[in-house]
DNA sequence: TCCGGGGACCTTTTT
DNA sequence: GGTCCCCGGA
């Protein structure tokens, strides 16, 4: 039986079934493999049938991860298969985003909310133009306010569920000049509804709104629902807590998984205390604590740990490991003069890890901020190290690729207006937004009469002259000749002529700049990807659904991301590069302690990636917007517990001296080519004698002194850590090894 | 329509 | 340093 194989708290936390459940999951603890089972198990209890059961995730990846795990469970339980129809998916109607969810409510009563049938969902480019255009009209200086950060501001209302009435009290109401950004939320909604369309936010915001004002269909939805469940809760906003809570009020069984040390999305609204007043928000919640990781060696939790025992907003818990730590796992920290020297030292030190075996998939590179991503890459390029970038922009998302799927669509449909004013004119054509404007107003005109005759007819009666019309039936011909090639060559045969006929693809191979590199490559593992469909039109049913990624897996190689990306990943090896202070803690959180306490948070998550090494890498200077600065070391390596990490300095040093008998003293690491040659090859983590645990005793009430927090007094003690109030009135937790006994 | 210059910007990103 | 956007001239 599934239950059976699971840890004590995860059974307890299945169990629980009936009224508020919270369930704190560490990192790597079985999130996902608990919240299955008791799905799974409340079916079995037959405490409800799979459709009366919601299950809500952030992402469709998660979603369909767990759609497809609990699916196989019940596949697993000859008692349960067979018992809910027929269908592949045993009527699990009900597991999915957010919005993917609130959008299949939303089309079953959108004129409670002013929104007809077929209403449409506007994408972050649409919104932004709608934005600017509302703000040209109300006269806001567009260069003061960008219309991105017009469309944050309004966001942020939003979710926070804030009425453009309720928004107007709040400290932001006044930003843009005149209160004019109130009325630019108005009148942003009400545009919205006179398109028939709405933004992402209205997706939850709606169905608030209409079960508010109507009891009846409030009332409807909550029977619904016997179960709800909700990943990731410390990433809801305000709003998405309220839709939760309308939708459990009837039945109560409202349980909300998540980690308040993996909050790392407030700048997204998201609202950590959600998870940690839960139990306010919803009376007689129990908690159970996840805390045996079966991810990561010791000593990583342990640092992992170290760091987010400073914050103050947290529920509070402390994860283990009974996993046996290979000879070189371990946390290791590393300095560089340079980033150069940084890349240069991650570039050789895959290399040894990739010559004694290990695989690259099994490595990141994890980063504060993109920026930090190019001086790698062109290392990585230089020596040759296959690596990928995960996240950024998805796969489907990137101008290439629409590009190349707008080819596409005005090959299989001649009237895709959008298609072809995308790309008429890529490569250069010489024909301008004016003819395509006035190809597309003769087609209308004309009936939706093919584009080739609405040309022809404009050409005729001198609506287009040379060189517009010479340049544009140029073009029709070869669309023509497309479409031919499309209808006798495979898929993948085809696009790769039109991809290379039309010039789109030879344009980018001869353009030099470093993002075309990587625009071919994409483009061509588009075209690879293209001999899994047998139709041009089912791929483009494909795409119009799943706009998924896709990429090419079958070659191993290093991944490159963002720290925020790598939530909820997993690999042997994990490099932090850039913990220094304005990188990482990044400058624009240093003033605000709630920011401090959110990259901390992503330190914890960046750290609790790795299963057997981490290395933190920091360096004394950088290139930060073209210039060269001196970098102080992060803040957060102070956090670090001696005793538990591993530094290169002194090998360093000695390697540094013994090839250059003039060189100053140790305290630096190598520039580029030196770092990780004094290791031999074959081992690529060298591990020292430890240093002497050297824990001091501080009896409770005790006075100790810290370097930067100054006197203080010993509230409570378990050797390795010190709970101290500190003289300026505020408590904070110590590792012993940095306070010293008055 | 294209091209180049000037200025302002520069954290993280899913749906 | 680079990118994006706007604007004005050819």
């Amino acid at each position: 039986m599934l239950i059976d194989s699971l840890n004590d708290a995860q059974r307890e936390a299945v169990r629980t079934t009936d009224g508020p459940l919270r369930i704190l999951a560490g990192a790597g603890t079985g999130k996902t493999r608990t919240l299955v089972a008791r799905l799974v198990w409340i079916l079995h209890c037959g405490q409800a049938r799979p459709w009366e059961v919601l299950l809500v995730t952030f992402t469709n990846k998660a979603a369909s991860e767990m759609r497809r795990r609990a699916i196989d469970d019940l596949q697993n339980t000859p008692e349960l298969a067979g018992q809910f129809g027929n269908s592949r998916d045993f009527g699990l109607d009900w597991v999915g985003t957010f919005h993917s969810l609130s959008l299949r409510m939303l089309r079953s009563f959108p004129e409670a909310v002013g929104l007809r049938d077929g209403f449409t969902l506007l994408d972050d480019d649409d919104q932004q133009r709608l934005v600017k255009s509302i703000a040209e009209s109300l006269q806001i200086d567009i260069k003061r306010h960008t219309p991105r950060a017009l469309l944050e501001m309004i966001q942020g209302w939003k979710d926070a569920a804030l009425t453009p009435q309720q928004a107007s009290k709040t400290e932001n109401a006044d930003w843009v000049s005149g209160g004019k950004g109130i009325q630019l939320y108005e009148d942003y909604q009400a545009r919205l509804l006179e398109l028939n369309a709405c933004d992402f936010s209205d997706l939850i915001l709606h169905p608030i709104r209409a079960w508010q004002a109507d009891p009846e269909l409030r009332k409807a939805w909550q029977e619904r629902f016997r179960y709800l469940m909700i990943d990731e809760y410390q990433d809801t906003n305000t709003a998405q807590y309220l839709w939760i809570q309308m939708l459990g009020e009837k039945h109560k069984n409202i349980c909300g998984v998540g980690d308040e040390d993996q909050s790392i999305y407030s700048w997204r609204g998201a609202e950590i205390r959600n998870i940690l007043r839960f139990a306010d928000d919803f009376p007689g919640t129990k908690t159970v604590r996840l805390e045996e990781n079966y991810r990561s060696v010791a000593n990583i939790l342990s640092v992992a740990g170290a760091i987010v025992a400073q914050n103050k907003e947290r529920v509070g818990k402390k994860l283990y490991s009974k996993l046996k730590a290979a000879d070189d796992s371990g946390v290791f920290v590393e300095r560089f003069w340079d980033d150069r020297g940084e890349a240069a030292f991650l570039a050789e030190r895959i290399d040894l890890l990739r010559r004694r075996g290990d695989s690259l998939s099994e490595i990141a590179i994890l980063v504060r901020t993109v920026a930090q991503m190019r001086e790698i890459e062109e290392r990585f390029i230089a020596e040759s190290v296959p690596y990928r970038v995960v996240g950024g922009l998805r796969f489907y998302e990137r101008a290439e690729i629409r590009d190349a799927i707008a080819y596409l669509r005005l090959v299989h449909n001649d009237s895709d207006d959008f298609a072809f004013a995308r790309i008429v004119n890529k490569p250069r054509r010489k024909i301008g937004t004016t003819s395509v404007e006035k190809v597309g107003i003769a087609r209308r005109a004309g009936g939706g009469e093919t584009r080739a005759k609405a040309i022809a007819t404009l050409i005729a009666d001198k609506g287009l002259r040379n060189p517009a019309a010479g340049n544009l039936q140029k073009f029709l011909d070869s669309l023509a000749d497309w479409r031919k090639q499309a209808a006798t060559l495979p898929l993948h045969e085809a696009a790769e002529y039109i991809l290379q006929d039309s010039g789109y693809m030879p344009m980018w191979r001869e353009d030099k700049s470093f993002e075309a590199r990587g625009r071919v490559e994409n483009l061509e593992s588009f075209i690879a990807g293209l001999r899994d469909f047998e139709s041009l039109a089912a791929f483009l049913e494909h795409v119009s659904l799943v706009l998924d990624a896709w990429s090419d897996e079958s070659e191993s190689r290093v991944n490159l991301m963002t720290l925020h990306s790598a939530k909820g990943l997993e690999f042997d090896t994990v490099f932090l590069p850039g913990w220094e202070e304005g990188l990482f803690p990044h400058a624009r959180s240093l003033d605000d302690p709630r920011n401090l306490e959110e990259e901390r948070r992503l330190a914890y998550v960046g750290i609790t990636r790795a299963k057997q090494r981490v290395c933190i890498s920091y360096a004394a200077s950088r290139r930060l917007f073209g210039r060269v600065e001196n970098q102080r070391p992060s803040s957060f390596l102070q956090y670090l517990p001696p005793e538990l990490i591993e530094t290169n300095e002194e090998q360093m040093a000695q390697f540094q001296q013994s090839q250059n008998p003039q060189a100053a003293t140790g305290s630096t690491a190598g520039t580029e080519g030196t770092a990780g040659n004094s290791l031999s090859q074959g081992q690529a983590f060298t591990r020292k004698a430890k240093k002497a645990a050297m824990v001091a005793k501080f009896p409770a009430d005790s006075q100790v002194q810290h370097a930067s927090y100054g006197m203080g007094r010993v509230v409570q003690t378990d050797d390795e850590w010190v709970q101290v109030a500190f003289e300026d009135g505020e408590e904070r937790v110590i590792l012993a090894s940095y306070l010293t006994q008055e």
